[in-house]
DNA sequence: CCTTGGCCCTCACGCGACGTGAGGGTCTAT
DNA sequence: ATAGACCCTCACGTCGCGTGAGGGCCAAGG
């Protein structure tokens, strides 16, 4: 049978390709049957069963069924440079589709700590993101990501409600005019300064990065900058008298 | 200007989209103009402005238009969700593609090693990397590689070289009778054991995934296994004379 | 008023590697 | 003769647009 030349649903029963992809193959010029019937019947011999391995073979690791066909034919570049730039290009791939993935995890990681999840939640998470980006280095990224993971679901929006009262205690302290020299102040400024560590993690970069955030942005995760510099003013001063730290 | 709308033009150019992809947008349903002017052309709000932004935003992260217009219209799944849905799809492609990749390398370190790069060459390399992935671990295959990579193209040359020549070398005194326990056989003997222990790199797994595939495969490299077992059977008499290990 | 140039419009094909029918012959066994 | 399994050749659909083709709309200059 194999002998007189084999028909396309048998050919492709025994490589496992489906009958149209051999008549695709044939109409790029890919695999030519070897001969027809009379009735028109395509008829493939033990060489085009080869080619067909062959031609899957290449498939795996090359891009297009035109350049599969340039190697088969010899034309074009030599396979060595065909695979060359192949794995060139893998790599790109691979490596922008390792950020994306990167960044998926880490919109992922701080939608799942927000309460409801909308549409809106999700582009201002993406936007934050964004920002953030180009803010810190994928390294740090990747630290504050960690520590984020670390801390959990919960323990995310445990440390929003915790800026979120604080806030509201220093601001009410503030417009009562409170002294910040006052212990009830500096009781404030070290929970603030907790609060910065923990977010830092006692990264001295991440730190600095935070600051420039603060400084350039109009509201970081939802908080408003503008308020957030003022009550950091007088948080400082509360812990410049506190503690003789710069 | 941007009260009363503007054209598409004006919305491509400061959007940085093309004129052609707002069309699109427009026929795919995913983003129609606030209204048109008599004439028919398109007008764009600035409410579409936002709408374009959300939709070039969604559609670095998510497959396919049809579900960007599903996130922003609110049917379909949630936001995390699609988000860890194509988390999940990213991995997989990632996987798939440095397994991808990791087998061109090997395929083009073999290739770079060879005289000539023909196609021939290329295929039966794909095939024995087939068959070399069905014995080894991809860990040994990742140490094999990376010794390959030390020994360089020269190097591995070389070592095809050497096997060949022992092998002649074998076959002689196996053809001439020599007795296996003479000096020159344990000369080839102890020959024969450094490039064993120059493939395995003293890895005894290596060692016997390479036993396994002398077993079982009929050629390997090029080299003919049942011969070789031959050729193994008589250096074996030889390293048992030669020294009293097992 | 007419032209010119720069917009805009609506089709509609092309890409890549096939999947999936539609509509109709051929072969084999009953 | 007929059923059922196989084969043939179109030809459209997929996805996100790019790239024309052929033709109106509009503002400014001659």
């Amino acid at each position: 049978m194999s002998r007189r030349g084999m028909t396309v649903g048998e050919l492709a029963r025994r490589s496992g390709v489906s009958v149209r992809t051999l008549h695709h193959y044939e109409t790029v010029g890919l695999l030519m049957p070897a001969g027809r019937t009379e009735a028109g019947y395509r008829l493939y011999d033990d060489a085009d069963v080869v080619r067909l391995h062959q031609i899957r073979s290449l498939r795996q690791l090359v891009f297009g069924l035109e350049q599969v066909r340039e190697l088969l034919d010899g034309k074009g570049f030599s396979p060595l440079q065909v695979i060359e730039l192949h794995i060139a290009q893998l790599r790109q791939q691979i490596d922008g589709q390792q950020r994306l993935s990167v960044r998926l995890e880490g919109i992922a990681a701080t939608l799942r700590a927000a309460a409801q999840v909308s549409v809106d939640e999700l582009l201002t998470t993406m936007e934050e993101r964004t920002r953030m980006e180009s803010y810190y280095t994928p390294e740090q990224l990747a630290e504050l990501q960690e520590r984020g993971r670390q801390l959990g679901e919960d323990g995310l929006r445990r440390a929003e409600a915790d800026w979120q009262q604080l806030i509201d205690e220093v601001r009410a302290e503030m417009e009562r005019g409170t002294d910040p020299a006052s212990e009830r102040v500096k009781a404030l400024a070290s929970r603030w300064q907790a609060l910065v560590e923990a977010f830092t993690g006692g990264n001295p970069e991440i730190g600095s990065s935070l600051q420039r955030m603060w400084q350039q942005d109009e509201t970081i995760h939802g908080f408003d900058t503008a308020e957030m510099r003022k009550l950091g003013g007088y948080i400082a001063q509360a812990s410049a008298g506190a503690t003789p730290e710069a």
